[in-house]
DNA sequence: GTATATGCAAAACTTTTGCATCCTT
DNA sequence: AAGGATGCAAAAGTTTTGCATATAC
């Protein structure tokens, strides 16, 4: 079982609610959830926990590291795996798709902007948004 | 009264409210702001604008162009009057200020990983977050 | 005068918290 | 057995909305 591993090298008790939580986001068809998503994910599959706890055990997944949240357009937050590889998210804006990219390049460039500003730069968000190809094509609706 | 024609190039009728609203924009002493702080803002000038009417302006300005909308960590929106020359932030996660840098290059990048991505590029967010060297100095607190 | 905008209060949503109970070690 | 985790319900925070009244053109 992976996911115990998981835990406990986040340092977090092996609990259910919490490897059914790591579970949800591992099984989920699409990658990136909201909190009531993952709710919604675990009542399909009879599991009962609670939204509370969703909303704590995603925070405390996010502190260590196991989690990333983003604050998307749309006022809530939500939630992907935190793989090792970096990447960052394009998001359509018509229907929601969610595509993921990474660049190299953005990245070192923004190390420097926040060099020149003073700051040290210790996370970053780039989301950007646009039509994917399907919502493009079909301008009606 | 420049902002007159301001509202009247977005198509918004000139109210007293949205004069206000907009002037407080200009006036304020820090340039990104949530509704919250536009109507503390207006309180403090005796101008009795309802909390609903600012996050209502506020939106038709972003819909106008006027301002950006911005979500950054912390769950409440902050705008920003939307001056021509595009910018980014970084925003220092101890004390809250917001520094702004441009990159173009940057820019160019993500056009082009949009595109690779099948996508059609509309908008964009880039928050860089990080330690201001006021707060990285006193490590304390 | 007519359509639109505003204020107020209530509602809708997302997220957090207090507290009694349950589970993990 | 002891401490931390969970569920539930209530609360807190942000943003939206319904509706009567006021305002702009």
């Amino acid at each position: 079982m992976p996911e115990i591993d998981d835990l406990k090298k986040a340092g977090l008790k092996t609990t259910q609610p919490r490897l059914k939580i790591l579970a949800a986001l591992e099984k989920s068809p699409v990658r990136h959830v909201s909190a009531e998503d993952v709710f919604k994910l675990l009542l399909e599959e009879q599991e009962d926990i609670g939204l509370a706890t969703v909303y704590r055990v995603l925070t405390q997944f996010e502190t260590s590291g196991l989690v990333i949240r983003h604050n998307f357009e749309g006022g809530r937050s939500v939630f992907e795996l935190n793989d090792a590889d970096h990447h960052d998210h394009i998001v359509c804006v018509k229907c929601g798709r969610v595509a993921e990219f990474s660049d190299h390049d953005i990245e070192k460039r923004q190390k420097k902007a926040a060099e020149k500003a003073g700051f040290i730069l210790q996370d970053h968000a780039l989301y950007l948004y646009g039509l994917c190809h399907k919502c493009a094509r079909q301008k009606n609706a």
